[in-house]
DNA sequence: AGCGAGCCCTGCGCGC
DNA sequence: TGCGCGCAGGGCTCGC
């Protein structure tokens, strides 16, 4: 459920509040919460309790901490994706656990003093553990939010963001013309390109005209580049509106929800008017969930690129 | 390669 | 009022 923009807005949210502060304690109501997390519980927690966390930083829909042990670089983080209904919670240190809440961290921050994080989560497909640092590969930031070329191994496959700066755009455009599929399964390829979801994908192909289904072998260089413009428009545009809220399942830290819900032209605007063309905006099934698209802006196109 | 299906889950709104 | 159904911002694995 959240895409990038709403893991950022929890990213952004987090950062000041556990930058340089140190884990009290850990308490795991629901272990099915730690699926990602190689071992026991009590395993997840030892190796939480004491450590000071060094900053939040993102790739796509996942965050996480990187944490140390006195004076050395770190070696691990703490992970945490939100699947599809996942919230971190800043809250007072005595507030009572609010409903779904999964796992509670006690922090202690040299300026703001103590607090507490809690990680709720309705349907459990999200997660958190604690999982090694490895090198990037291409030796920059991991990630959003430190200067830090070092990435958990759990996210070590997932694709550089369109909004991160050494995100290749030549490459990614080169991996996208030799695929074997259709468009809308291709963005929300996390080994592709990352932080796209079932709502921006929606929006920036009806921002792109392009139609969920265009096999990408038919799209053309200019074109593929210009939806990728989309993304990047639609992604910002939704950061800066503080993301999409439908309802109480996503807000930020603060339990406050996001605007862009109202800036939405095709996610979930089935029997509108397109609000380009008027026509009325249809639902169709596809991979299990909708997708959104005005019949008359987004059809499929039979042109050829000039690839051989 | 790529793709569909199945799986991990809970809760909401709707129609009957 | 109650129940069953379809719906939901994701991702991983398996077998074809």
């Amino acid at each position: 459920m959240p895409e990038l923009p709403e893991v950022e807005v929890v990213r952004n949210g987090l950062q000041p509040a556990v930058t340089g502060a140190t884990i009290e304690s850990v308490e795991v109501l629901d272990e099915r919460s730690l699926k990602r997390h190689d071992g026991p519980a009590e395993d997840f927690v030892e190796r939480l309790t004491g450590a000071q966390l060094r900053g939040a930083v993102r790739r796509g829909k996942f965050l996480w901490l990187p944490i140390e042990r006195v004076g050395d670089a770190p070696a691990e983080a703490l992970v945490a994706h939100l699947g599809m209904s996942g919230q971190v919670l800043l809250r007072e240190p005595q507030a009572e656990a609010a409903p779904l809440t999964r796992i509670r961290f006690a922090l202690a921050h040299p300026v703001h003093g103590p607090l507490r994080v809690d990680f709720v989560d309705q349907r459990i497909f999200g997660s958190m553990a604690v999982d090694a640092l490895l090198p990037t590969r291409d030796g920059a930031a991991a990630g959003f939010g430190l200067p830090l070329a070092s990435i958990p191994s759990q996210v070590a496959h997932i694709a550089r963001d369109p909004l991160d700066p050494a995100f290749d755009e030549r490459a990614f455009l080169r991996r996208l013309a030799a695929k074997r599929t259709t468009i809308k399964r291709a963005l929300l390829d996390q080994t592709l390109v990352s932080g796209i979801g079932n709502i921006y994908a929606d929006e920036a192909l009806w921002a792109a005209r392009v139609h969920y289904d265009q096999p990408t072998e038919s799209l053309s260089r200019p074109r593929a580049r210009a939806l990728l413009d989309e993304v990047r428009i639609v992604l910002r545009r939704a950061l800066d509106e503080g993301g999409t809220s439908f309802d109480a399942q996503y807000v930020n830290v603060n339990g406050a929800s996001g605007y862009f819900s109202r800036s939405l032209r095709a996610y979930g605007q089935q029997g509108t008017p397109c609000a380009r063309c008027g026509r009325l905006i249809v639902r169709e099934q596809f991979m299990n969930r909708g997708s959104h698209f005005c019949p008359r802006c987004q059809r499929i196109r039979r042109v050829r690129s000039s690839t051989a």
